[in-house]
DNA sequence: TGTACATCAGTGAACGCGCGTTCACTGATGTAC
DNA sequence: TGTACATCAGTGAACGCGCGTTCACTGATGTAC
């Protein structure tokens, strides 16, 4: 049943996919192979002839969710011209994103896991967190680093906890302080 | 092998706390029964004596452990008298919280866990949120519950933040611009 | 271009392992008299 | 207070289950001539 090299090549990249959006969703130890494999129409013997191991995969998996996500961040402060700081915090500070996990923010998603992981893991963390730290500097009025750090933090920190009470209500209060903090505005 | 009422509950009360540690460490699945039954010098059978499940020693560790942390912060606050939210900002923002996992804060360890589990764990997050929330804004200049609900997730943000990046120095960057952020100073 | 053969992506069953949970049993504690 | 018995916290082996990983096999693809 071999198929053509293009094909594996897809194959390989659904996987990826797949992975990067349910490991978000319930966590590394939440999804195992059989299951991953079979969302993508695979069987899960066929795994380890992409991967070296489940912890491999893991470490792709976040790099890829990463610079997709660098991408959309990209592409929504260029879209917001002048207005690329709010823009990015608007959009992150959402109970759509609330929602969304899986296609969601992986720090938000992952950053946990990945501190229990060995130190690869956080290793890829770091980069792919200095690389969203670095867009939104450049978004921000005074373009400090450091104020950006402390402004991603929030936004992380909200997220965080707004998925992790059950209230609605409660959760979009989270989500719109932490936008008010940021954008110097009263919620509403 | 009958112990005593007094020895049983004890005995019960250090596997909760042994939970409460161990769940922080490597999250609820990172954590077998036999492992942390002996942990405290049980046996794994034993186990269920006293817990209906699993998942029920969840919320009872999360929630002792939540308990905790809010005396802690309460006594922290009132000692430190009128620089009470200064003294709640450097106390969480070190590199001493980020290395204690287990003894630190329950909300950067395992609300990433809790948003995956069922409803019930939220719901306990979401009251020990409050808790901590309020004593944020008491110790807070204008005692603005929004504004410490801000406050929060920028401690949250940047402790998870810290600890899932692999380079000491970057993750005390992290930590001193949230705190710089949160006290109104440039960081040194 | 056609043929013969090597390659290898994917299959599906099997492996050992550790998990949460159950259970028959133990024997000191707690209780009834 | 002393004795007889019921209780039940804790033991340790066993349960079924799903996990990550391995492997012999398949058969279409890719390659050599």
């Amino acid at each position: 049943m071999r198929v053509t090299r293009e094909q594996a090549e897809e194959n390989r990249r659904a996987v990826v996919d797949a992975a990067g959006k349910l490991f978000r969703e319930r966590g590394f130890d939440g999804v195992g192979l059989a299951e991953l494999m079979g969302s993508v129409g695979l069987t899960q013997g066929g795994f380890y002839k992409q991967f070296k191991s489940k912890d491999d995969l893991a470490v792709e998996a976040c790099d890829r969710a990463l610079e997709k996500g660098a991408d959309a961040w990209k592409r929504a402060a260029a879209t917001a011209g002048t207005n690329a700081y709010a823009a990015l915090v608007e959009r992150y500070l959402t109970m759509r994103h609330r929602a969304r996990v899986g296609e969601g923010c992986v720090f938000a998603a992952l950053a946990g896991d990945a501190a229990r992981h060995g130190p690869e893991l956080p290793r890829h963390v770091e980069a792919g967190m200095k690389t969203y730290v670095g867009i939104l500097a450049d978004a921000m009025p005074d373009a400090d680093p450091d104020a950006a750090l402390a402004a991603f933090s929030t936004m992380v920190g909200a997220l965080l906890l707004a998925r992790a009470v059950d209230d609605d209500a409660y959760a979009r209060r989270i989500l719109d302080a932490a936008a008010a903090r940021l954008l110097g505005r009263t919620p509403a």
